[in-house]
DNA sequence: TATGAATGAGTGTTCATTCAT
DNA sequence: TATGAATGAACACTCATTCAT
């Protein structure tokens, strides 16, 4: 009884977060609409009010959903180990799970990049540049921090950078995005990342 | 006495443009109001509406403004050539005036990222996009259109990717901001643009 | 609980259409704002645009709702049939059915006289017209159309003319300018209407 | 010297005046801007106002001059004497020269139908009358002064209401609606006016 | 608890009027 | 005196938020 009431409250607000993500994704967060979100929700404007205290809080809570649907992102890659495998593989193994994420994330775009935002949307960056860093560092642990602190922001600024061609155009464009992110970041990261030691 | 007159109301839009372009960078384009434009411009509502059609005609005179001053953003450059410099030189070249340019026109940024914009603000992206296809150009004639296009859309994102970490941190940061830019766009532009040919 | 609702939202509809009925006759529609419409209906000025998308519905619907009206006005009239009564009992059958109408429906004249006006305020006009010729023909099946309907127009125009006489002065005045009224449709109507055929 | 600036002046006033009529004619009072009106003279806003202290003004004025320009109206009828004539005569001998004057008087048709208007447009409508009323006593002389002003305000009232019919539609219908107008009102005045005494 | 009608401050924009030149 | 840029109160309309049901 208890029960079933908190599990319909879980579904409704989920069903409210995913609408929220499309429309932020779609119109922008300022241009987005609390009506809108309820609507496409199928939730009436005022339930909406009893699961978030305003709209702020929805990008807020699509922001901390991502941050924290992050930790299974490289699931697979984290525990298999990485350290050993050549920087184009290495590459791959991080990308290629951050866009798959991104495909199921519709606000992840907007949330990042968002110029001027409400309260905590910070939250998704410092997830993604913390498991960035993890990624960095188990690959090369002996790196200077702080210099690998530099390279998790500047890779995040690429990423976020070739985000739009990576969903406007045609497949074949967004296809070829793909490859030149992958190549900016390889360019970029192997001096860095790669020692020289590794199975080519 | 008409001189008086067109020059006054040249100043009038030359500061509703200056506080247009202050309170885009601070508010992003919905959030700014046009009465708080006009406010900060010392002005009234009214007044705006000599100059301005409406709200979005000040982003995209902006955009326009910011696109025609593109035009000598490399004139120095591109007059006395640089096909023959090494590639990190040339990098300075490109990405240095930019900085400048970037530094005096407040709304650059939110201008370029705008995700929802009215009307014309394309040309600032395709101004952009045009100059550094003839940088480019310039330094490797023989290069293939289409994968130019690429590398110059790729290089725009990266730019744009990475223009939040330039203008936000310590001086040092932004410093280090900088040299980071230059060296994502060398290493990336290295395969393309440098056939080894040149001076080292 | 349904039907609560929508009953309510009816009551409002209806207290927001009485109310900018007054505000147009008081003011006309272009001096009449929305907000003054709204805080007579005692509504904030946006619950008015729950039921009306712009001020122009406002004078559509109160049009159209006046045009609806119109059904009833001759109900009895038309169904006892006029064809043979003596032509001053036909016009009194006419006329005051019309003003009787007018009295309740205080934006009638404002509607009818609407200089500039949006949307479709014409069905108001139509719907009278299409009365009035459905009366005439009714009295007078062998007519000329053509003839008939220039009859309806002018009568139209000679009702629009003299409705200021009827609502404003002294109720003598309005009493005698029913007289009036009455009075210049049948000298205009009787060698169109009157073939001298019926009881006196 | 005096006198060029005073009829500069005239002209000016004029040319508003003018324009005002057309602006009035075609937008109604409401809908029609000053700025609008100087514009269409060919004069500023300001000046505008050097003539007239408000727009409310313009109204009135034009209002007082047509007011004025109707005692030329009837001149010749007034002095040449029409108690003698048909009355179908007299009525085309009343209602040609103001249609004449209604065709040279752009915003008449406005300012008499006008709902609300500011200040005294009202002296339109009494030079109307009075004008009317001194016709119909030419006429008939011995009429109860009060019976002929119910008359006069009626036959103003039908004049008022078939004046779109004057004026809108194709030039056959137009001229239809002329003797429409003129047939109704000697229907209406027969009775009133005439004694059968005249020649026919 | 869920609803959705209601709220009202705030938005972009207009325009009668003023005033420095 | 004529100008027209400047003013600012007011308008139509929106939307985040509340609350009676």
């Amino acid at each position: 009884m208890e029960r079933k009431r908190q599990q319909r409250g879980m579904e409704r607000m989920e069903s409210l977060l995913e609408a929220a993500a499309l429309v932020f994704a779609e119109l922008g967060y300022d241009r987005a609409t609390t009506n809108l979100i309820a609507a496409r929700a199928g939730v009436s404007p005022g339930s909406l009010y009893q699961f978030f205290p305003h709209k702020a809080a929805m990008a807020e809570a699509l922001a901390s959903r991502y941050a924290a649907n992050f930790e299974a992102v490289h699931a697979k890659v984290l525990t298999e180990g990485i350290e050993k495998v050549e920087l184009g593989l290495f590459i791959d193994l991080v990308v290629d799970p951050f866009l798959a994420f991104h495909r199921d994330a519709p606000a992840f775009e907007t949330l990042l990049s968002a110029g001027v935002m409400p309260g905590n949307v910070e939250v998704l960056k410092q997830a993604f540049a913390r498991r960035l860093a993890e990624l960095f560092t188990m690959r090369c642990p002996k790196a200077n921090p702080k210099e690998m602190q530099v390279a998790v922001e500047v890779s995040m600024g690429i990423f976020n950078g070739l985000l739009p061609l990576l969903t406007k155009g045609s497949p074949a464009s967004k296809r070829r995005a793909v490859v030149e992110l992958k190549c900016v970041l390889e360019r970029y990261l192997a001096p860095i990342l790669d020692d020289g030691s590794r199975v080519r």
